[in-house]
RNA sequence: CGCGGGGUGGAGCAGUCUGGAAGCUCGUCGGGCUCAUAACCCGAAGGUCGAAGGUUCAAAUCCUUCUCCCGCAA
């Protein structure tokens, strides 16, 4: 039984948290996660995912502001742990505790690196129109997801793939791959390969709401990748008289859709042609046929339901 | 007590301020027109207006309380 601290916040770490605990081979002595703060309507003060997961396995919860205080050390050399694993902490850890578990301490991160590096790995890939993405664990060293690559797993990004969809099957992979790769590292036949001073890709930074906001100017298909990646959070969003509209899905129209159908001319974001069930907007470049959407203060729907409250008639200009 | 929108036949909305027969656009079912139709015409079914209490001759509408959903801000 080798003994590991678990350090993670977010629903992406639950997944491994349960599997670790749920292993025969380790067991989870203590658990780090960011501190419990006001949250949603009513700022109620939420717990992270990660700390509800521990109580309910009844795992001694810590929760540092800054995980490199002493009290922190202390309770790390208490515990002592044979690996600490790290899975989306939100906190950078410093060097001394790097080198304090006996073996050393493992990172999951959402994506093939040396692509990728940083807080939203998984919507990166789908914003920037990737064929794949997966996930890669590594042994951690001061970098920001810079460490030596241990083992991945690929998955591919569908069409109609989502940030949310992509999320659960990446955290689920993710599980079984840190079993996999603490595994190995106990019987001695991990091998580890060194990460590229340089990603191929920019870094992918943390996701915030101002960027869900559409430009119709781009692509058509850009604007509906960032429909798919964003979604469901932060989600896009344009306006129509003032009040926001979020967009859930769409898709890029074909010349066969437009086959004999009488399409306006008008300037990214104008309405081009609507009937009782479709929407199409003019983006830079093609046009976009919105298929699910969401009026300010009501529910996510289709757009045939949405224009039987919502008539829209081409011409008019959103954003 | 962070700010705000909303819960009306199966769907999406109007009606609430200025109480007094439950409406619109669709869907569903039946019939008609048509070579045909997702088109058009005629007809029908379907609602304790989120819940409880109160005011009133009379409440979807006014006053309390409760509950559920959602947007923003964090």
């Amino acid at each position: 039984m080798k003994t590991v601290v678990f350090m993670g916040t977010p629903d992406f770490a639950v997944d491994t948290l349960q599997a670790l605990n749920a292993s025969e081979k380790y067991e989870v002595t203590g658990v780090f996660t960011q501190p419990d703060r006001p949250k949603g309507r009513g700022n109620a003060v939420a717990m992270s995912p990660v700390k509800e997961t521990a109580i309910a396995a009844r795992i001694p919860v810590y929760q540092p502001e800054k995980i490199r205080d002493d009290a922190s050390w202390e309770v790390l050399q208490k515990l002592a742990p044979d690996f600490i694993v790290v899975v989306a902490f939100g906190q950078l850890i410093p060097k001394r505790i790097l080198d304090l578990p006996r073996y050393c301490c493992v990172n999951v991160h959402a994506s093939l690196l040396p692509k990728y590096r940083g807080a939203a790995p998984i919507q990166w890939a789908i914003l920037d129109g990737e064929t794949e993405t997966g996930v890669t664990t590594m042994r951690m060293d001061p970098g920001l997801d810079t460490g030596d690559m241990i083992r991945k797993v690929t998955v591919p990004i569908g069409p109609e793939e989502t940030g949310g969809s992509l999320f659960d099957t990446l955290k689920e992979k993710g599980a079984g791959l840190l079993l996999e790769t603490l595994d190995a590292i106990v019987d001695g036949t991990a091998s580890y390969e060194k990460q590229p001073e340089e990603s191929p890709t920019r870094y992918a930074s943390m996701l915030d709401r101002k960027m869900g906001k559409i430009d119709w100017t781009w692509p058509a298909e850009k604007i509906e990748r960032y429909v798919r990646g964003l979604s469901p959070w932060p989600s896009a969003y344009t306006f129509r008289n003032g009040k926001t509209l979020k967009i859930w899905a769409s898709e890029v129209v074909s010349k066969e859709q437009m086959d004999g159908k009488t399409i306006l001319e008008g300037a990214p974001g104008t309405i081009v042609y609507t009937d009782r069930n479709c929407l199409w907007i003019a983006a830079g470049d093609g046009l976009l046929s919105i298929r699910e959407l969401q009026p300010e203060g009501k529910k996510r729907m289709e757009t045939d339901a949405y224009l039987r409250g919502y008539p829209a008639a081409a011409g008019e200009m959103l954003g």
